[in-house]
DNA sequence: GCTTTATTTCGCCCGCAGACGAAATGAGAG
DNA sequence: CTCTCATTTCGTCTGCGGGCGAAATAAAGC
């Protein structure tokens, strides 16, 4: 009675079309407020406004208050990790997919995971970057600026130093904000990572991307 | 699109009172036809019919038919382990349980996991039972005779030998058949496992229970 | 063949979750 | 203070999914 009681409960909040949708809308974004939710699931702002309610206290969803909007986010991995499973049952027989790749996942618009944690620890070690723990950003030396160059990238475009993000798992600092964002984005377009089908925020390493980062540590 | 709509419609129909009252009922025991598991949901059969078959085609149970009854069950080891981590979710902030041990698990009325085949394999190493791969199952030798005895368990009541089962993570054999459902009960009776509490099919090895065990072994 | 038992299909009813409009609250901006 | 924008609360309506009774199907026993 109690068990049964406790899966259903969490279960049946996924399982609404509107709030799925709003919770896929999120899997990929930072936060997210009640107006852009409501509009992506196609509902009144009332309405998702209420769905918003129960999935918070439902523990799906974690809410910030800014100004007088109120940001919501995906604020627990382990949620993640049930949507990427229950969307992995659904289609089960179809698209074999038995590991996903959990190495490299998309975390707020940037890059996280085990993958991403690495490259940004090749990118210090190469002195492309240098991590500043007490103000949690990375700063661009002129190497590393040039190395951007490399990738159409103009560091000038943007402040000198970036968002560090502290990684749920791994517990280490990683590439963030409009660094991490960009590296991405250059990454992507290079065919160094791409994001396999039906996947939740999950990338995957390619074999040119990982003899391009094999390179670029040989250059230290 | 597509991918909330993956997650949302499994999620759907885990999320509903009677549907999760009956994979409930699954998660402990090995199958039940479907006048069981509607009078454990408190519904009619005929609600519990369509209930299952939607279950069925969601992928989240399997059905046998045999005889004039069709038996339900949880096919797939996923849809434990989402259970379990939905059921966790809800009740965040409660009860602070980190790690669910799932070291011993009940696996369809015997038991399951990491620890049952250590235990599985310091019978056979200490003689009691003789592993036959090629008919999948165990035998009894007379000193396991002599063991059963000790627990209360007399063997002559059974056939000679007892199905051996694949588990699905650990890769390898373990005692099941009446000799593992009734090791099971035994040990669960003298207090040498037992079941925590808001956990799905997960069993804990007491104190009591490894000193036996390592007793056991000892006897080698 | 008929009977019994298990399950599914059909058909209808009903409650309530979810949807919106309207109004209230809150939080800047000027 | 007022105006505006974002969000919540209130009140109300409606659609549809889940529920059951009745009937159909299936399978075994006699």
């Amino acid at each position: 009675m109690s068990l049964a009681h406790h899966f259903a409960h969490t279960a049946h909040l996924i399982g609404h079309p509107s709030r799925a949708l709003m919770l896929d809308a999120l899997l990929g974004r930072d936060s997210l407020n009640v107006t852009e939710l409501a509009e992506t699931a196609g509902i009144t702002v009332q309405t998702a406004s209420v769905h918003l309610d129960k999935l918070r206290r439902g523990g799906l969803v974690e809410m910030e208050v800014r100004g007088k909007n109120r940001f919501y986010r995906i604020g627990n991995p382990k949620v993640m990790d049930i949507l990427q499973k229950l969307a992995l049952l659904a289609d089960k027989g179809k698209s074999r997919v038995e590991q996903p790749h959990q190495k490299l996942r998309i975390c707020y618009g940037h890059m996280a995971g085990e993958m991403a944690v690495s490259i940004s620890q090749s990118l210090c070690e190469a002195g492309l970057v240098v991590l500043d723990c007490a103000n949690e950003h990375y700063e661009v030396t002129p190497a590393g600026t040039a190395w951007l160059n490399t990738l159409d990238i103009d560091a000038a475009n943007y402040p000198p130093h970036s968002c560090a993000c502290l990684d749920w798992t791994e517990k280490t600092y990683h590439i963030a904000g409009w660094l991490g964002h960009e590296m991405m984005a250059a990454f992507a377009v290079r065919g160094y990572i791409e994001q396999p089908a039906h996947e939740v925020r999950a990338l995957r390493l390619t074999e040119s991307g990982r003899s391009y980062l094999a390179q670029l540590r040989a250059q230290t």
